[in-house]
DNA sequence: CCGCGGATTGAAAACGTTATAAATGGATTG
DNA sequence: CAATCCATTTATAACGTTTTCAATCCGCGG
């Protein structure tokens, strides 16, 4: 029942006496009609509620008003993937687009989730994460001409559109504020090493450790793609042995939630540690720590809105932003 | 490029030397087709690696292939988006469906969103939770006839898909160990009263603490929908006044954190806690604490079988499923 | 009075698919 | 042998848009 009466073109020609062309033009706001006609046609489409068929528009034009989101197979970083969404699809609103979904499955190639996407013309632009210095899947892309925005760096000659958070200044000012509670020895959990991102942490932690003049340790072996419980029990070991470091840097709440905890069982008791963090929860673990705030969903709503630009035809070398870590959240602010 | 190669049925038509309506019977296994026709198209068409224009075949059915969706307008629960998406997509692996995520947002009515979605039919199917005894948007689909399936249930005579977890069981079990433990006052962090499943967990906590005896306490007044703030606000003050709560049950982690962040400001020293959890943080925050899981990727991986069952034409009747919270894991497990 | 240009509108085709109805051909039957 | 039937294939028409090209109307200058 719903069915039958869903207003088309044909409709409001009919209502209005023109032709179904006429109709198509003047919602499109083409300047060869009457304004009186576009006004006229407008509020008939109005009154009746007309929007336009999706599908028709997606099979006549090529374009299918619609943005990718390929989400990590597993989610290391807190609620990463609601955030994001919530930001795309605020910088969405009032537009045609619609956001699909489609993670990334372990025991497929990447490359074949963007093969699909890429020939079937599922989506006119795509959004992804877990970028490489020399991303495959960038790569493929620029080939293929199909727009994308991702969310990290490569090291690719070709400029391609991207936002990052600066982890070199998160990191650099994490270990500057350790120091200054009196840490020597600080120590990284590594980020997973293939990405980008985690070169960054690294030289940002190993540059301020070099001007304080104290001797910093990556945690080698695992990093925050692990599951916790690798990283609690890697840090817990690495604790019994000599020269423990005495501050941690974590490149997420849930590396400082491990590192806690293999702090509290195996004892010690003066621990300082800075965290990255992406939710409200970072302000309410017990002792308290400092952190560094991530924002996520600004991160989906940037990556979403040089999507569109992109897609609208600006060229990539613009199109790219570096996000400032905010300052420092310390435990004894406010409350 | 990629643009003009890209194989229709025509395509096949042409190479087979048939028509193309033959061609589209083939590949859809129609019976009247000579099964040496069929396999031969079907081997060309796996050749020239042809797949359907989803477009087209909307266009022409008015199926989308597409599940929307619906996000609450905040993450009350860790990781519920995510966990939620990837338990769908595992679902829909191998089927012509996509996920398209639309969030409620808060500034328009939820029936807004629905209305937008039947009356394009932008869906062959929906998801959404924050289910509420007399649900409006619940009556509007089943109005409309637009297949859904809920998390959480309704109280309405009408039946219809739904998925929930048990949380007369999580309640009623987390007192039982909170007592054992020796906690003569429990307290439960409530969630949102509008929402049925919170009716639950209070039935749960309540019918526990009138078995075992002792006096149980509703934080009223703040619930898990609140920002982890004013959850802390709150409990840390009700900490100050007389009669304070020995133990809590949180329906989530969040809210854990919150309330033993309360504990430790107040300076209290034995604290007895039973929360859900959803992620596997749970094991990491310290003091240990017990936890029941649930598990939101079977939860979505579950409400998409059944919703592709409802879509298939299955009575509402059958398809409903009940999680159970698995054993309670305890903070001296293993390690 | 005719033709012309500008301003509007319209007819028809196409995008790739599926549903309906009809055609083809060979074998079976009266 | 003609009529009928079954098995298989095909032509055609939609679905709702947008685009290309043509038509119409009007006033105006030649």
């Amino acid at each position: 029942m719903a069915q039958q009466d869903r207003p088309t073109l044909k409709t409001i020609a009919t209502i209005a006496g023109l032709a179904v062309t006429t109709v198509s033009r003047a919602l499109a706001g083409a300047p060869q009609i009457a304004p009186e006609t576009r006004a006229r046609v407008q509020r008939i489409a109005d009154e009746i509620g007309y929007s336009p068929d999706r599908a028709a528009q997606r099979l006549r034009t090529g374009r299918s008003n619609v943005i990718a989101l390929i989400l990590p197979p597993h989610e290391e970083i807190l609620g990463y993937g609601a955030s994001m969404i919530r930001g795309i699809t605020r910088a969405l609103r009032g537009t045609p687009y619609h956001v699909v979904v489609m993670p990334h499955f372990e025991d497929i190639p990447e490359e074949q989730t963007l093969d699909k996407i890429i020939r079937n013309r599922l989506a006119d632009g795509i959004l992804f994460s877990c970028i490489r210095p020399d991303d495959r899947r960038v790569k493929i892309l620029l080939e293929d001409k199909l727009p994308f925005v991702t969310h990290g760096r490569t090291e690719l000659a070709t400029p391609h559109p991207w936002v990052d958070y600066d982890n070199f200044a998160f990191a650099y000012r994490a270990v500057e504020r350790l120091v200054a509670l009196g840490v020597r020895r600080p120590a990284l959990v590594s980020a997973p090493p293939a990405q980008t991102f985690s070169q960054h942490l690294r030289a940002g932690f190993f540059r301020a450790c070099g001007e304080a003049g104290v001797a910093g340790e990556v945690m080698d072996g695992i990093d925050t793609d692990d599951p916790p419980e690798a990283i609690y029990r890697h840090i817990r070991a690495r604790l019994d042995h000599a020269g423990m470091p005495d501050g941690f840097v974590c490149p997420g709440e849930v590396s400082a939630l491990a590192v806690n905890a293999a702090w509290v069982d195996a004892g010690v008791s003066t621990r300082h540690l800075v965290m990255k963090s992406t939710s409200d929860i970072a302000n309410f673990i017990r002792p308290r720590f400092d952190s560094i705030f991530e924002d996520l969903t600004e991160t989906g709503e940037r990556m979403t809105t040089l999507l569109l630009r992109y897609i609208a035809g600006e060229p990539a070398e613009d199109l790219h932003h570096l996000l400032a870590p905010p300052p420092m959240t310390f435990p004894d602010d406010g409350r």
